[in-house]
DNA sequence: AACAAGACCTGCATGC
DNA sequence: TGCATGCAGGTCTTGT
């Protein structure tokens, strides 16, 4: 499930549950997540407040008054539940990893196909991946120029570029094709196109930037992942939906997932 | 170095 | 009904 959208919205369910809240106990219910949890995963976290909860890119940040940090992430089907009140006997199945924090909630990490993770660490720079971590499109930074630099030289399709983390952190394969289809620019362009050969961005740029924003803010302000509000990803035969265009959405496969697009208003 | 393909794991929809 | 197949919103590893 979980892209940048969906991930914003567990860190703003958990915000209010963790800051300035302790950890009074922690059930690791499953070790085997896709990553294993550290040696003393429980005992580095009892005790310890959270700072804050951040995001970056598709992964949760809780830092720790002990200086290490707690990421999470939800891999392809991971969900976080938030109750008030103490209900470990509420936990069922794929039910990974329950906190119980001095807020009074209980937090429950869900995860039927075990993608997604919790580990610790002690810097982010630490962390292989997080370190590598391209533009946060929400973040200041996130501009045509930044990202035409970011595809520079990139010889893969443009929906294969924005798939990789170490382009843009957190699109993922629905609001890639959607961002696409806002800013008619077709998946199968290279992703170097959108820079002049000097680098500099191109119009192209400009639009697909403002279409990753407007994309990713509106999925966030309306929460729910409902597929009818999607303009291309799963219509594959349906009309297109920008104004004027009587193409029809096409499905193909790119990096082995589908993508989907209208092939008469995406150039 | 950059890219494609396969692997990880479970659940669901489809078709026979 | 049962069973097989293919597909799913993510990443990591392996091989070219």
């Amino acid at each position: 499930m979980p892209e940048l959208p969906e991930v914003e919205a567990a860190r703003r369910a958990l915000s209010p549950v963790m800051d300035g809240a302790r950890f009074t106990a922690v059930l690791a219910r499953r070790p085997d997540l896709r990553i294993p949890f550290p040696r003393d995963f429980i005992s580095r976290l009892v005790g310890e407040t959270v700072r804050a909860v951040e995001r970056r890119g598709k992964y949760l940040l809780a830092t720790l008054s002990s200086g290490e940090t707690l990421i999470m992430h939800l891999g392809m089907s991971g969900s976080i539940r938030v109750t008030p009140g103490s209900s470990e006997a509420a936990a069922g199945p794929h039910d990974h990893v329950v906190f119980q924090m001095s807020s009074g909630a209980t937090i429950t990490f869900n995860d039927p196909r075990r993608f997604g993770f919790m580990t610790l660490i002690e810097r982010h720079a630490r962390h292989a991946t997080l370190s590598r971590l391209g533009l946060e499109p929400l973040g200041t930074d996130f501009d045509a120029a930044a990202l035409a630099r970011a595809c520079r030289g990139k010889k893969t399709s443009l929906k294969v570029a924005l798939l990789d983390q170490r382009v843009v952190a957190g699109l993922g394969n629905i609001y890639a094709s959607e961002a696409l289809h806002r800013a008619h620019l077709s998946p199968r362009r290279k992703a170097s196109t959108i820079a002049s050969r000097a680098g500099a961005p191109r119009d192209s740029a400009l639009r697909l930037t403002r279409a990753i924003k407007k994309v990713l803010n509106e999925a966030i302000a309306r929460r729910a992942n409902s597929n009818d509000r999607f303009r291309v990803y799963d219509r594959e035969g349906a009309r297109c939906r920008a104004r004027g265009c009587t193409g029809m959405i096409t499905r193909i496969v790119q990096a082995g997932r589908s993508t989907f697009f209208c092939p008469v208003c995406q150039r």
